[in-house]
DNA sequence: TCCCCGATTAACT
DNA sequence: GTTAATCGGGGAG
């Protein structure tokens, strides 16, 4: 990343929230086919697919398909576990709930822009994914996705229960509150 | 070329 | 709960 304030330290982070976008999909990028913008979607899984929207905002995907096939993952929140302060420099905030909790806070915490459109998920590129503490299947909250106006039904956003780093999208508070099922549900 | 709107966030009332 | 910020993508003409 070219600025660093981590001083070449590692960020690492648990993905707590994702959603899934495939070609069939109308709120996808993917839908209308292959374009400049949405051109890495297209290539083989393991690949990272940065959009930029909202005229500010840089969002990170895991592409997840075959070459061809226009699917990926949006990652949604992240629990931040090492690098904090990085993070919170870029972040212009220090709270830990405020770091990685939406799409393009993660993005922003993690340096990530247009820059790394289409860069392997690897050692060598310096991003990458490994297996992290187990997820019960019990513990995955599936809901539908938020911020789209088109495909809204589909059950394709996934959190885990209970965490306090997910997006404070629709149904956040919701995921917060299952870790406390004392509290009774208010109507 | 024009024009609308978005896979969002933060700062308001 | 509402809305401004801010600009590139892509469909329409």
């Amino acid at each position: 990343v070219d600025d660093d304030p981590n001083e070449g330290g590692r960020l690492v982070g648990r993905i707590v929230e994702t959603e899934a976008y495939q070609e069939d999909d109308p709120a996808s990028h993917s839908f209308r086919g292959p374009t400049e913008r949405n051109a890495v979607m297209f290539g083989p899984a393991g690949y990272v697919y940065v959009y930029f929207t909202y005229g500010m905002h840089q969002c990170m995907n895991v592409v997840t398909g075959r070459a061809g096939e226009g699917s990926a993952v949006l990652l949604r929140a992240v629990e931040p576990i090492e690098g904090l302060d990085a993070m919170a420099a870029r972040r212009g905030s220090a709270d830990p709930r405020l770091l990685c909790s939406g799409p393009a806070r993660l993005a922003q915490a993690f340096g990530i822009d247009r820059g790394e459109d289409g860069i392997e998920l690897s050692e060598t590129s310096g991003l990458w994914l490994t297996q992290g503490l187990p997820v019960r299947d019990h513990d995955v909250v599936v809901g539908t996705r938020v911020g789209i106006r088109r495909g809204i039904d589909r059950p394709w956003r996934f959190r885990v229960r209970g965490s306090a780093y997910v997006s404070p999208g629709k149904g956040a508070a919701a995921t917060r509150r299952e870790a406390t099922p004392d509290r009774p549900r208010p109507r």
